[in-house]
DNA sequence: AACCCAAACCAAAGCGCTTTGGGTTTATCA
DNA sequence: TGATAAACCCAAAGCGCTTTGGTTTGGGTT
């Protein structure tokens, strides 16, 4: 029993008789003839120590690669240095690729902070229960929340828990102001839309993400928003809401254009994501439709360094921001939570740019229908 | 100075007074009037305590919602309770999509086997720094390695600092045996490469991956070994080597076939991923050639969730292992090796599946020459 | 000379857990 | 009945760091 325990265990012993490798403060102290705690004071950065004694302290630190254990350190502070994020998986549970570029502009500043990012995989029926566990065992300082619901019982579980966190985009509920960075998907969505009912486009098709989440609603109403301001009536939108990925797109899209007589089908299309997008374009070329003639389309691109809008055959028209930027930023401002530099919760909003590339065009003309900007719509 | 400090300082003090939650050990040990070293045995499974007395205290953990803290723990046991992962990042690092769905699969053991998964960033120049870092400060019990490059230098690096790892795919160098987890690449290639050559195809085109890493490689000599098992000059193989994504799949399949005489352009066509394939098909669909009649193509699938293989217009001929069921079996494997149950270096390699489905027929016409399976080629 | 003060250093007390190396009962057996 | 072994429990010693609350030293003030 005990045997069994004893491989178990990661003996802190294996560095012991490693040549000349230091590892602990004691051990370096000692070879300085100071105590642990001039030299950790030294390597701290503390002032109340002198500049000589300091060099030669790091300078023996560096020369016998002494890194201190950063177990021991945790404890003793009581900080974790990592910021942790609760994965979901399960059978079900498909990681969204966008999480890799969330995370490798995450990864990028953390790296500048020099923190690390600790993943709690968790199903989603447990997830509560990881959190609490995070927050219990206090291995990370605070927690970034994505993929936020329309109404998000997260958010009061980590206020609960005490937890500091950062949420990657907002829920309607609660309402009430909690930091967040989030990008001004109505606006952009909103503006999507107005372009294509400026060029003419009667009937709209917005191949969403899943309703269930927040920006998918926002994006929504955008569009709503935009065509209520043109006076288009709501039946002439097709809403498709589904997970963002090129077989729901290509799926999406043949139905709306496969099945649909050409009289009553869309002639502008968004589509929430250069994945479904992908898909989408499969379908038009499969069914002998071309872009902009037949259909046009606006995508939201989230700027994957290996899907360009712009390297497609015909370059698309985007509603674009940088999904890696937002990671870095907000590692960078849930660093600031932490530490205590950010204290109101400031709702950050990034600004959405529309870019026109080749795939709108004017709506086809037997049922074109130029109208004018109408006078200024409620703002 | 110190205020600054202070403020970086995430108090353990916070809790203090929380309602009735217990925080620590020795707290709960005197509400059950217990000495700590009998809560934490009854706490931990040890045999040397009374049924009754475990059952008392569970009950009493549970109730107050007793967690311990992971950092002490830690520091105690020498154990980490997580595996780490050196995370590439930078300006021009794209990371991998089939990264997410590894760390979905890892992240699903990984949950079962309770231990966190803990991401360092690290530029590709500081990526020993890193390890070293990870080694020194004991964050992790052991480390995976993934996308093996052909000449591996991190193998040593891990081995010297004592680091116990896993690597996902092998490198050619070091050619000793370590503990690793592989798909039969070789194997996959030849078997999809003998395929077209059987169906007549004499002209083969191969969109590869980065010949940086080691997969490539051995992909690319099954593929060859297929060729002249079969007789076919290597010339008759356009090889291209680029990151798999769709973008480099359509440019790669554009040069491919837009540019080339249809008497020399190839007729069969191996792909890499699932992404580049995407870009092919495009290709393909915008030069009007058709799948199998023009062109038979056969593609690696890492089974993603949201890219299946099956769903295309034309269904497509795959060589077939689960990403994802690797992630899961590296942590299975990881947590064995690092609680010293697995202790031979053993290297596990998966057999692929080659799945026929209709984007693979017989070569074109004009040009096809069936041939017999040549006596059995060397092996 | 007496006093003060800043600079530079230190011993020791934690942080919250695990584990060692006993102790004290209670049943078990010769 | 005494010896022996379980069975059960405990005090205290770490783990390696940070931080508190000092002491010591030497130069400047009065």
């Amino acid at each position: 029993m005990d045997g069994a325990r004893q491989l178990i265990l990661n003996s802190p012993k294996r560095f012991e008789r490693t040549d000349t490798a230091i590892v602990n403060l004691k051990q370096l102290s000692e070879l300085l003839e100071l105590s642990q705690t001039t030299v950790s004071r030294a390597l701290n950065g503390y002032p109340e120590v002198n500049e000589k004694t300091r060099r030669r302290v790091l300078e023996a630190a560096q020369q016998h690669g002494y890194k201190p254990n950063s177990n021991a350190r945790k404890l003793a502070t009581g900080r974790a240095g990592s910021i942790g994020y609760v994965l979901p998986v399960g059978r079900n549970v498909d990681l969204d690729p966008h999480f890799v570029e969330f995370l490798s502009g995450m990864g990028e500043h953390a790296m500048m902070r020099d923190v690390d990012l600790s993943l709690t995989p968790a199903s989603y029926e447990r997830e509560s229960e990881a959190y609490r566990r995070i927050a219990a065992s206090r291995s990370v300082d605070g927690v970034y929340l994505s993929s936020m619901r329309s109404d998000e019982k997260r958010i009061g579980l980590v206020r609960e828990l005490r937890l500091p966190f950062l949420a990657h985009g907002r829920a309607q509920l609660p309402s009430d102001g909690y930091a967040c960075v989030d990008i001004d998907n109505e606006g952009a969505f909103h503006d999507a839309a107005r372009l294509l009912l400026q060029l003419g486009h009667q009937r709209l098709a917005y191949i969403n993400g899943d309703m269930e989440f927040a920006f998918a609603v926002h994006r929504l109403n955008g569009v709503k928003r935009a065509m209520a301001a043109y006076g288009v009536p709501m039946d002439r939108l097709a809403h498709h809401s589904a997970a963002m990925n090129e077989e729901n797109g290509y799926r999406i899209a043949m139905t709306l254009f496969g099945e649909t007589s050409p009289a009553t089908r869309p002639t502008g299309v968004l589509s929430a994501s250069m994945f479904t997008t992908l898909g989408v374009v499969r379908a038009l070329t499969h069914l002998g439709l071309s872009l902009p003639d037949d259909v046009s389309i606006i995508t939201h691109d989230d700027v994957f360094p290996f899907l360009k809008p712009e390297r497609f055959s015909v370059p698309l028209t985007t509603t674009r921001s940088s999904i890696r930027a937002a990671g870095a930023r907000i590692c960078e401002r849930l660093v600031d939570i932490i530490s205590g530099v950010e204290t109101d919760p400031v709702q950050e909003i990034w600004p959405v740019e529309l870019i026109v590339r080749a795939s709108t065009g004017p709506a086809p003309a037997e049922r074109r229908i130029v109208r004018k900007r109408p006078a200024e719509a409620a703002e």
